[in-house]
DNA sequence: GTGAAAATAGGTGCCAGCCCCGATGTACCG
DNA sequence: CGGTACATCGGGGCTGGCACCTATTTTCAC
């Protein structure tokens, strides 16, 4: 099984890479500590998983995800969540993941999830499974897509202090698309400048402060 | 060599451990997923080393180490931070760590760390190192006197949004004044641009995101 | 009372940001 | 089939942001 990893930790790579090939059946093809870099490698290399955190520079796991999923649909896609609530569990999902698993979990459930993952089916731990449930179960209504993904997109970018030209080449796009994106987002959100931007991006969790 | 590691990742624990016992002289005789279990691990253990993350349930790094350094002066240690800066760097120094190491550099810098710590020396990432002379060379004052206040009053309103004109207007001032208090702050924190300025504000609390 | 730092202001020049247009291709949906 | 949303790219133009430079006044510490 071939497999490409994406942190911007090293230490998380690290391990993610050695308790992974503690499995004589897998192999870690690439790695990646960036978004944007996760993507690219994940295309290039076509692995069977690409195990993904959901909190990088230049792209967001998920954003990754979306990028892979639409290129390459064979490469399935696990998320690894720092986080100890599962608030992008829904967006991991939409984005084409087949698993979502917690760091503090990690090293207990992450080979349980790349077996789920082999055999095609998907994976989520315990308290992502409840959380699934319990939304079904309540309203489906907590969706704040007033964004588009590639608007999204080139919005962390913006935020993360790219200039246009940076993000076209980031996303390969010319600079004349970024700056539509980013001037629909901004209207969308009845915002002025990229300043105003980066306060939605650090509110709505895409970057930290 | 007796280490202690302690992480509240369970992924980040599997890859420091493995990370290292790949050296032949070290031993990790102890692990704690808090900062409680950490320092208790550490006082009844006594290892030579205990490799603390900052952020971590019931007590953070800094806090098991004061309690470690207080109790077990001969138990030296090394604090894993997650963040890209280097915001809690004097604060451990201060606590008594002998080294502090950047997360995303870890894979490469952790095993210099502790070499270095086995010698008795301290050892710091070279940003981290930047960041000390950096300190030092400005003043004995904090870093948060790094600005004037008519610079972060200006930051501040920057970080709002507000364009130097209406700066300029809200601090009676002339543009060209405003211009340069921003630039000013700019070049003082390594700045490029107001996008990069208003993370700054909401981290240093001067705004809310 | 001298010197350093801060606050104030201006000039010049370049480029990025932001706006308004229009245009094409694709996908999906009723 | 036609409508709508999304993503892509371009032109043209105006303004604001930012760098680098100089210069005066105020303030405060030694």
């Amino acid at each position: 099984m071939r497999v490409v990893i994406a942190d911007d930790h090293g230490i998380v790579r690290s391990g993610l890479r050695m308790l992974l090939e503690s499995e004589p059946d897998v192999e870690v093809v690439g790695e990646a500590s960036d978004g944007a870099a996760a993507r690219d490698v994940a295309i290039r290399e076509r692995p069977d998983l690409a195990i993904l955190d959901v909190k990088m520079p230049k792209l967001t796991g998920l954003q990754a995800t979306r990028e892979i999923r639409e290129q390459v649909p064979s490469v399935s896609v696990l998320i690894l969540s720092m986080y100890d609530d599962e608030r992008y569990l829904f967006e991991a999902l939409k984005a084409g993941a087949s698993g979502y698993v917690l760091k503090a979990q990690a090293d207990t459930d992450l080979l349980d999830a790349v077996r789920a993952v082999e055999r095609g089916e998907p994976f989520l731990t315990p308290e992502a499974q409840r959380a699934l449930i319990k939304d079904v179960l309540g309203e489906g209504a907590h969706r704040t897509d007033e964004l588009t993904p590639r608007e999204e997109e080139v919005v962390k970018l913006v935020a993360e202090a790219h200039t246009n030209r940076e993000i076209a080449e980031i996303l390969h796009l010319s600079e004349k698309t970024v700056e539509n994106h980013r001037s629909n987002a901004m209207r969308k959100l009845g915002m002025r400048d990229r300043v105003e931007l980066v306060r939605y991006a650090i509110r709505r969790g895409l970057i930290d402060p």
